[in-house]
Formats: C-alpha cells, sequence, structure tokens
RNA sequence: GGGCGAGUGGUGGAAUGGUAUACACGCGACACUUAAAAUGUCGUCCACUUCGGUGGAUAAGGGUUCGAAUCCCUUCUCGCCCACCA
C-alpha cells in the first residue's frame, strides 16, 4: 500500500469536514471543566495571515488541542481587531473604503487560520468594526463616561496653523533644530488641545494589586509596576515672599529639605507669571516659548543640557524659614505631581546638576548612616541616612524625618502626604474615520450628553450603536480635524429634549475593541448585552494569554483596567481578566532582519503552505524554539520537519497487529508519551518534536510497530500535525467515511505504562572529587550500603583511588555516585 | 542613564544542582546515479593520543557545593522596554 504525502489533497479533504462540523466547538457551560485559551486577535492589514501570525498562534493552538484531548472543554477562538490605523492605510492604498477591505481581508485571514488548521470555534468570530460588536464598545464607553472616567482634558499636542493636531510621529525636527511637520514642512508648536481621556491613573492601585492574583511572570508584573510608576511623598507649599501665592511641590524627600537651594516650575506651570518679576518677564517669555518647540522625546533626551530661568522672584521654605529663588526650567514636567519642585542639589542628581551650571549653592543635609564622608559639592548623596543641619530634626534617620516632618505639615496645613503615579490619563479620541464614534453629543450651552442612558436598555437598544456614516471621503482632512466633522447632515442631530446639537465627530482609538474583546468572544451573538454574566461566570478568566511582548504596558494594561472598572460595576464576575500570560517572540526573515517589503525578506506563508504543507510548517514553528524567543526563518528547518513527515509515511508501513509487534518499542514508546506529556503542560513544543523525532528514528531501526503504538503516536502527533494526523487516524481505523466522534482531535490522549519504563538496573558514573572515573551497573532499587560494597570491588575504582581513603559517600539514587577523597 | 532578560558547537537549540552539546540544520566522506537532485550509511566542540584513552571547554574572572551551563558576586557583550517621574 503505497500511499506518498500529498499535503493539498489531505489538507483540503480534512478542512472541509472540521470547519463544517465545527469540531472545535466550545461548549458553554459544558460539564468538562473550561479552559479558555487566547492569542491577541489580529488586525486585517493584508489579504492573508502573514507569517508573524502563523508564528504567533501555531503553539497556543497546539496546546489548546492538547488540552481538548485531555477532556477540557477548550475555547481558542479568533476575530478581526479591523478598526483603526492599519485596515485604514491598507484601504487608502486600494482605493477603497475601510468597510469594504475589512470584509475582504477578514475573509482572506479566515481562509488562512483554516489553511493552518487552526482548531477555533468559528461560531465566536468577531470584528471589533461591526456595528453588532462595536455597540457594546461605545454602550462600555458610556459606562466610563457616566462614572467620571472618561473626561475631556487639555492636553498639549503638536499643533500647526496649516494642518491642525498632529502625532508625535507626524513631527520632524528641521536643520535649524525648529520643529516642523512631516507633510508640507510647516512650522509646529505645542498647544494645549481638548482631547477625551480616560482617567486610568484612578485604578492605579488596583492594576497593582490585582497583579498578585495573577500568575503572570514576574518580568510582566515588574514591567506593569514600573509603568504605573507609584511613588510615596509629600506636597508642600511654599509662600511666595512677596504677594499671596504659594507654590505646592510634590517630593519623595521631605527630609531633604533643609538643603532646598531653589524652587523650580515648569515652563508650562499654571500660574506662571505669578511668580515672574517685571524685569524678567522678557526673558522668561523667550524660553517658554524655546521650550514649547521641544518635544517631550528633546527635553528628556538630552540631559547633559539642562536649562533654565531666573523667575526674579522668591518663596519661603516652610520648615527653615530661609529664602529660595523661584526658577522656571523644562526638566521639570508639567505633567508629573505638580508641575514644580524643591531644588535639592546636594541630595539629588538633577537638582545638582542644575546648580552647579546656574551657581545656586550646595548644602548638605543627610550623610550616610554608615558615617562614611560625602562631598555633596562634588556628588550628591542619594541615599538615605542621618539628617543634619536641620534644626529640630538634625540627628534622627531619614525615614523618621520623612514621617515627623509631613506630619508636621499636615497638622500645619502647609502640605500633605501624597501618592503619585507616572500613569497618565489616556488619551482616547483620535481624527480620524476609521473607528467607533465617541456617543456623545454637544448641546448648544456646549454641554456634553451621553447619546443614552446604558441603563436604559430599550432605549439603548433605538440609539446603540452610534454607527459610522458610510462615505468614501474618508481620509484625514488637511486641517486635521476629524474626517467625520465634514459629513454635517451626521453631525447634526438632537440631544434627549429633542433640542439641536451636534455629534462628536472623534473616534476612539485602535485600543478601544480590543480592551474587551476576550469578554465577547464568551457571548459573541448576544442582541441584548454585552455578554451573559451567567456565560462569563463560566469561561472567564482566560486561562493563557498569549501575545505580543509590546503590549504589556499598553493592552495588556488596558485591558486590566477597563475589566476592574467592569468589575466594580458587577459586569463581570472575576476581578482580573486573565490568569497567566506568555508574549511571544518575533519571527524575522531569512536574513535576520524584521520582516519588510523594501527589504525583500518577506515569507509569505501561502506559498509555503502551498509548498511544504501547513502541517511541516506549523511542525517547524514549534521545532524552532522556546515560545518567547525571535528567530530568523529558515527554509532548511521546513524542509526538516517535511522530511520526518515524509518518513512518516514509510513508517506506518512497519505497523503490525500480531504478537509481540512493536516490542523493542515499547520502553521508547512510553517514555516518549511521558514525557510529551510533561512537555505540553509546560508548553515545550520545541523538544516534544524532539521527542517525535526520537521515536521515528527509534521505530525506524525497530523490526516492528505495533497498532496500539501507531495509534498512540498518531494522536500525540495530532495537535502538531492535525492533517496527516487524522488521515492516518482514519486509515489505522479503516474509516471510510466522515463522522465528526472518529476525528482524532476529539479522541482521548494517550496514557503511559510507568512498569514499561522502569528497569532492573541502571548504569551510573561515579565521580571521584568531582570527575567521573567509572561507570558501575547497579540494581534501580539498590540502597546506599549496596552500592557502597559494589564501588569498593570496582576495578577501574581501585585504580583511581590508588589506596586513598574515601572519606564520603554520595549516592543520588539511581544518578551518580560521587566520591570524596 | 534606569529596569528586565539573555550569553552553550559553524547555525536553531537541549540540559534549570547530578555523565554538557539531546533533536535538527549545515558541512565532509562514502553508497546509489551518466550526472545532478532526492535518498541512505558514517563522521562532525577543542587539544593531545601508543586509537585503549587522557586533558580542557557553556562570554571572562572569582565564590558556594561532594558535584555548577544552572545558585551568588564582579566585569564585558547583546536584546527588549523605559527614559530628567523629583
Amino acid at each position: 500500500m503505497e500511499k506518498k504525502y500529498d499535503h493539498k489533497q489531505i489538507e483540503n479533504k480534512w478542512k472541509e469536514f472540521w470547519y463544517r462540523d465545527n469540531i472545535y466547538k466550545a461548549v458553554d457551560f459544558s460539564e468538562k471543566p473550561k479552559k479558555y485559551i487566547l492569542a491577541e486577535l489580529p488586525y486585517p492589514s493584508g489579504p492573508y495571515l502573514h507569517a508573524g501570525h502563523m508564528m504567533r498562534y501555531t503553539v497556543p493552538d497546539v496546546y489548546s488541542r492538547y488540552l481538548r484531548m485531555n477532556g477540557y472543554n477548550v475555547m481558542y477562538p479568533m476575530g478581526w481587531d479591523a478598526f483603526g490605523l492599519p485596515t485604514e492605510g491598507y484601504a487608502l492604498k486600494m482605493g477603497k473604503t475601510p468597510q469594504e477591505v475589512t470584509e475582504e481581508l477578514a475573509k482572506g485571514y479566515k481562509q488562512s487560520a483554516q489553511d493552518f488548521g487552526y482548531g477555533i470555534d468559528w461560531d465566536r468570530e468577531i470584528t471589533t468594526s461591526d456595528p453588532k460588536y462595536y455597540k457594546w464598545t461605545q454602550w462600555l464607553f458610556l459606562k466610563f463616561f457616566e462614572n467620571g472616567l472618561a473626561v475631556q482634558e487639555e492636553m498639549p499636542v503638536w499643533w500647526c496653523k496649516e494642518l491642525g493636531v498632529l502625532a508625535e510621529e507626524e513631527v520632524l525636527t528641521g536643520k535649524d533644530g525648529q520643529k516642523v511637520s512631516e507633510r508640507g514642512g510647516y512650522a509646529v508648536e505645542r498647544k494645549l488641545f481638548k482631547q477625551w481621556v480616560l482617567r486610568i491613573p484612578a485604578y492605579a492601585e488596583k492594576l497593582i494589586d490585582g497583579l498578585k492574583e495573577t500568575d503572570f511572570p514576574d518580568y510582566i508584573k515588574t514591567a506593569q509596576i514600573n509603568w504605573i510608576g507609584k511613588s510615596i511623598g509629600a506636597e508642600v507649599e511654599f509662600k511666595a515672599v512677596a504677594g499671596d501665592k504659594n507654590i505646592t511641590v510634590f517630593t519623595t524627600r521631605i527630609d531633604t529639605i533643609y538643603g532646598a537651594s531653589a524652587v523650580i516650575i515648569s515652563p508650562e506651570y499654571e500660574n506662571l507669571y505669578d511668580f515672574v518679576a517685571e524685569e524678567q518677564r522678557g526673558g522668561v517669555e523667550q524660553y517658554v516659548k524655546a521650550a514649547k518647540q521641544k518635544s517631550e522625546m528633546e527635553r528628556t533626551a538630552i540631559q547633559k543640557d539642562k536649562s533654565g530661568v531666573f523667575a526674579g522672584t522668591y518663596v519661603l521654605n516652610p520648615f527653615s524659614g530661609e529664602k529660595h529663588p523661584v526658577w522656571v526650567a523644562d526638566f521639570v514636567l508639567t505633567t508629573y505631581g505638580t508641575g514644580a519642585i524643591m531644588c535639592v542639589p546636594g541630595h539629588d542628581e538633577r537638582d545638582h546638576e542644575f546648580s552647579v551650571k546656574y551657581g545656586l549653592k550646595i548644602g548638605q543635609v543627610v550623610m550616610p548612616a554608615d558615617g562614611i564622608e560625602v562631598d555633596v559639592q562634588k556628588e550628591p548623596y542619594t541615599g538615605y541616612g542621618i539628617s543634619i543641619n536641620s534644626g529640630e530634626y538634625s540627628n534622627k534617620p531619614s525615614e523618621q524625618v520623612i514621617m515627623e516632618m509631613t506630619q508636621k505639615a499636615e497638622n500645619e496645613n502647609f502640605g500633605k502626604f501624597k501618592i503619585n503615579y507616572k500613569l497618565r490619563d489616556w488619551v482616547f479620541s483620535r481624527q480620524r474615520y476609521w473607528g467607533e464614534p465617541i456617543p456623545v453629543v454637544y448641546k448648544n450651552d456646549g454641554a456634553i450628553e451621553a447619546v443614552v442612558d446604558t441603563n436604559d436598555m430599550p432605549e439603548v437598544h433605538k440609539k446603540l450603536p452610534v454607527e459610522l456614516p458610510y462615505t468614501k471621503d474618508y481620509q484625514p482632512s488637511e486641517s486635521g480635524g476629524a474626517p467625520l466633522a465634514r459629513l454635517t447632515d451626521w453631525v447634526e442631530t438632537t440631544d434627549k429634549n429633542g433640542s439641536p446639537a451636534k455629534r462628536e465627530t472623534e473616534t476612539m482609538p485602535t485600543w478601544a475593541g480590543s480592551s474587551w474583546y476576550y469578554i465577547r468572544y464568551c457571548d459573541p451573538k448576544n442582541e441584548n448585552a454585552f455578554a451573559d454574566p451567567e456565560i462569563l461566570k463560566y469561561w472567564l478568566p482566560v486561562d493563557k494569554y498569549f501575545g505580543d511582548g509590546g503590549h504589556t504596558t499598553a493592552h495588556l494594561l488596558y485591558s486590566r483596567f477597563w475589566h476592574k472598572f467592569f468589575y466594580d460595576l458587577g459586569l463581570v464576575p472575576t476581578p482580573e481578566p486573565y490568569k497567566w500570560r506568555m508574549t511571544g517572540g518575533l519571527l524575522l526573515g531569512a536574513d535576520g532582519q524584521k520582516m519588510s517589503k523594501s527589504r525583500g525578506n518577506v515569507i509569505n506563508p501561502k506559498e509555503i503552505v502551498e509548498h511544504f504543507g501547513a502541517d511541516a510548517c506549523r511542525l517547524y514553528l514549534c521545532f524552532i524554539g522556546p515560545y518567547d524567543e525571535t528567530y530568523p526563518w529558515d527554509d532548511h528547518g521546513v524542509k526538516a520537519t517535511k522530511r520526518f513527515i515524509d518518513n512518516l509515511f514509510l513508517l506506518r508501513n512497519k505497523v503490525r497487529d500480531d504478537e509481540g509487534a512493536g516490542a523493542e518499542l515499547e520502553k521508547d514508546y512510553n517514555l516518549m508519551v511521558k514525557k510529551v506529556t510533561d512537555m505540553c503542560d509546560d508548553l515545550k513544543m520545541n523538544t516534544c518534536v524532539s521527542e517525535f523525532m526520537i521515536f521515528a528514528n527509534a521505530a525506524k531501526k525497530a523490526p516492528s510497530i505495533s497498532t496500539g503504538q501507531w495509534k498512540g503516536y498518531i494522536k500525540l502527533l495530532a495537535p502538531f500535525i492535525p492533517f496527516v494526523a487524522e488521515e492516518f487516524w482514519h486509515e489505522i481505523n479503516n474509516f471510510s467515511t466522515w463522522d465528526k466522534n472518529n476525528s482524532v482531535h476529539l479522541q482521548e490522549w494517550p496514557k503511559f505504562d510507568p512498569s514499561k519504563l522502569a528497569e532492573n538496573t541502571v548504569i551510573i558514573p561515579v565521580q571521584i572529587n568531582g570527575k567521573v572515573r567509572a561507570e558501575i551497573e547497579i540494581d534501580s532499587n539498590a540502597d546506599e550500603r549496596a552500592v557502597s560494597e559494589l564501588i569498593k570491588n570496582n576495578a577501574d575504582l581501585i585504580k583511581s583511588l590508588d589506596g586513598r581513603q574515601v572519606r564520603k559517600l554520595i549516592y543520588v539514587k539511581g544518578k551518580i555516585v560521587s566520591l570524596v577523597v
């Protein structure tokens, strides 16, 4: 029965059956324990899934298939994150509308996912740009709005007279250091503009705390904690010498306040000119203007070159009573703390640098606890220690001083305990067409009104979604404003009372739809709610979440924020959305460079599948190495896995049913089952493939393979090479027609027989002082005394010992003997 | 500059306290072939070797241990993320 491996024929046959009968269905409320395996949904930006996607989705697919065969009710869903720039950009390039290309691309992506044999329940497919989906994205947005977490705020953005609002990446630095727009080369400046923001800092504490409930790897937890950037300190008021104004600074080191030499405020400080003396006004204005030209990046990147200008006024130190000059400097950030700091050059690197440059006095008010001399004129001392030169606080440890001073400030009403976070408000509006319209209207008096009250469901169903109007005129405005503003018929509407009102014309960012898609997968077709709470109770949280490492402090944090907010509203049953997270590496071109059309090193998965077959490709992507690393594509690698599959077609000719068939392979087989099972649990798919190859090599040498071994082997292989496995499974069982219950993918995972692994005797090495000097064969149950006896009589060891006495013998059972002489 | 992670053959990697280099790629030799491809067999860390072996090697150096690629310290290199957060 010669049969050659014709991957096209095999793949076409089985994928039709699988997806027609939806054999990978995830069943709500199944009796079986559930597993929710999720990989970040792709955004459609090409006709076919690209190589990076195959890399991202194959290992999770193998894992979810493994779980399914181990008796779990598995959900491994997929959908399309179609709103946003990638799809809009593709549409612009193709000269079509985003609606047209989304439909086309989603179809292509689905087709390619099926070509790869992904075990997806397609009944749960979602598209974030589908009105049935974004109806609920808008509904959830309104929940934020109603609870004061979605607000409009003045944000510093790039502004250009000719083009309007620009993103950071649309601005270039000209030859003379002036900022210009990428398009047109017009002059730009920083300007405050009203933008929708989500107040994620309100959840900073919960986002830190919640990490305890997850099994995220430490590097992800640390990255999120660092990103949130919690710091504990105090706010302290410095009163102006002239007038009744004061400046509040934020500091984590109130204990160093006796060492302050100045108070520095940022150029964007709200009441800046209250602290500028008339004779300094010109200089300050010039400085502020220059600072506005610099981008945030520039202001922070050029650390060497601190700059500032004296404002000409003075404030009083609430502790020492000293008079400090007020300076304006752009190294002080407006967006953090109070936009003002106290300058303590003896104990802060930046303040030291600034003070050296402008000749501010540098004093020491903390000394190291170990008494070592430090020279703060040369270098600041930033550690804790003992306060000195600090009046009544001198000779006390820093920690104590911080507490006492903060207490005093609170008691006397010139300061307070304060926690700050680096985490900033999340800018949530885009001046783009292809996104969810923000569902609010502006009343005639300028007030903002939600289009509907989210609790009034009959109204919700009438008013949501605020559908994105179809138009061919969707390209970004030349003026930088929102394209939707051009659709005046759509903009003109009415408020709840029927009075004329204008629609919000800005849209949500790409991140919106993907912040809650894992919830919708649980109940994707629900028309009456964003998801049924009982169904969510069954599926959530996500058990394993695979995704992009770059999303750790973006999407992963954003969606945790949404989820925690929903949890507080009682909308979701768990405080955390994801139990566990793993980040995936990249697939590079064969030249080791990032794949790009300009380099011409792009791997086209469609061609790979056509040429080598989906199974060989899947196996290669598993074999290449651990999931979280980045690898160059290697044609030789796919050829190798293809060769392995070819060999399986030869091996199957050795399968026998008769007595004693496969006897030589019993140990190899059982060992493989054990190892592959353990490795799948640990997601080590690369070494699973090694085990398959080791068994194939052994089987090639053995006289025969038993039917039982072959069936077990096929089942182990099924998650990795689903098409070929299905073919072999039908062949060995003589299934002549398709019945979904006969699919190998719905069979039970093989068990191994531990008795087949046990050996009567084992050969282990004997070390003398750490060097292997002999190998001995021992009874596998031998105790230390028996081993000791054996060693005494071993000729090699007697020779190596050369009369020396064994001082100590260590026997690690079944592994090694170590002798110390 | 800071945080996190990683450095093992010519290459991807295996081994996470117990015989380092599994599995594969590549390369070499041989076989089959008119030839090539494909396939098969053997070899492939380094040095020495009387061909039995012996010694060395996991970025470099030090430490802990009977025993270290694995744990600790110092240095170097690379990657990712962040970058004046007071």
